[in-house]
DNA sequence: TGCTACACTTTGACTAATCAAAAATAATAC
DNA sequence: GTATTATTTTTGATTAGTCAAAGTGTAGCA
């Protein structure tokens, strides 16, 4: 029913509501997260709202109802699940697949992606880590920590990559640094806003303390 | 660069001109092959002539640029290796293949379906035993002889089902009326309309004379 | 040769999605 | 507590794709 515009803004909305937690998701981050220009993002607001998918307060923004969170969840795990496909079916890099599967998600039908999720062995992580909802939208919820909140000389298991530029994904894996992978905090220079790690079998190298909380660990 | 609505247009009119082999294909048919009015296909037509995919002529009808028909080859090329993926691949019923390919023909690039085609192993039909295209455009020609064109007697090989609907796709799996499966031509009852199949281990059964040459065959 | 169907084209209207630029409001600084 | 800045909303316009209905052209028949 929805189109596959409407589908881009329910899930981005959705996104944005998980990662930062705040009542409403504003106007701007809208905007900016879709690429569209804020006049764009408000006139549709008005439209989702009048469909149900969510409620909108003039100036200080927007927040799911039910069946826009089921739509959101909806696509997020069409979008992993093809993302997976297309890295352990069709062997394409982890850094190609996002723009793909952001197509894609808009054409796969119910019952191909339950297929496809057989097919694929349920799968609950897609290849950068981020996990896939169920069926029902549940989500497991990714871990609060990054490699900046651990303690020089811990190792600690790589979880997720949260940036998904191709440009990072291509120095992320040839560094090593990839969901499983084992990483070591070798050393913390607060002065110089850098960290020094050691993935396993690799050399070791610096990444800036932005960069960094990019990356979810556990221990 | 074409959008949806321009590759399904090139596509059906590509399929059209091969069908009926004359020299433009009238306005009417590409209306009704896309389920627009007739005003909405002159007036899209006027807009693929400016785009130069084909040349129009009021009243007269339309034929491909060598451009068109290249775009129109793409699109028969992902339609089909979609189709042969959901069945192959995803086990999903030959009869509801076809809705699902076209959409996800206008979502997939070049660079997953060569990766799919690979994956599939470069097969040379889809389930039905239409022709795959090759990258380059390369089309093998079907079979010109249906079910009707032989004698009482001959045993055949089933190339091709013309007839694409859910329904017609059911019954001829039920009655193994499927591409490769040998069939003999039992009785043809001229006055009824009608003809008497045997498929190998399978029992009798008749069609009607419209229905027979939906059915390609090779001796 | 004129008439009648049918095929096709034109016209005017509509929807979804978008932008640019102007207007309004809220937040922050001083 | 005003002035400046940032955010958001309005307004007016555009584009692609579509339909309904009215208008036009033509092929074949009378
Ligand atoms: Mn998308
Ligand atoms: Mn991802
Ligand atoms: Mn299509
Ligand atoms: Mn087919």
């Amino acid at each position: 029913m929805p189109s596959a515009t409407v589908e881009n803004y329910l899930k981005s909305i959705l996104k944005l509501s998980m990662e930062c937690e705040r009542g409403e998701v504003p106007m701007g981050m809208i905007a900016t997260s879709l690429g569209v220009t804020p006049g764009t993002a408000t006139s549709m607001m008005k439209n989702l709202q009048k469909e149900k998918w969510l409620s909108y307060k003039s100036r200080k923004g927007v927040r799911l109802t039910p069946s826009g969170k089921k739509i959101g969840m909806i696509m997020i795990r069409r979008h992993r699940l093809l993302e997976t496909f297309l890295v352990e079916t069709l062997g394409l890099d982890w850094s190609e697949i996002h723009d793909e599967a952001e197509v894609l998600e808009h054409a796969i039908s119910e019952k191909v992606l339950e297929r496809l999720d057989i097919f694929l062995g349920k799968p609950r992580h897609d290849p950068h880590g981020h996990p896939i909802p169920t069926k029902n939208g549940i989500i497991r919820r990714l871990p609060k920590k990054t490699l900046l909140d651990s303690l020089v000389g811990t190792k600690m298991k790589i979880e997720s990559i949260l940036d998904q530029s191709p440009e990072f994904l291509n120095f992320a894996q040839a560094k090593g640094l990839m969901p499983g992978r084992m990483v070591t905090l070798v050393k913390n220079e607060k002065v110089a806003d850098t960290i020094e790690l050691q993935v396993e079998k690799m050399p070791k190298f610096s990444l800036g303390y932005k960069t960094a909380q990019k990356i979810l660990v556990s221990d």
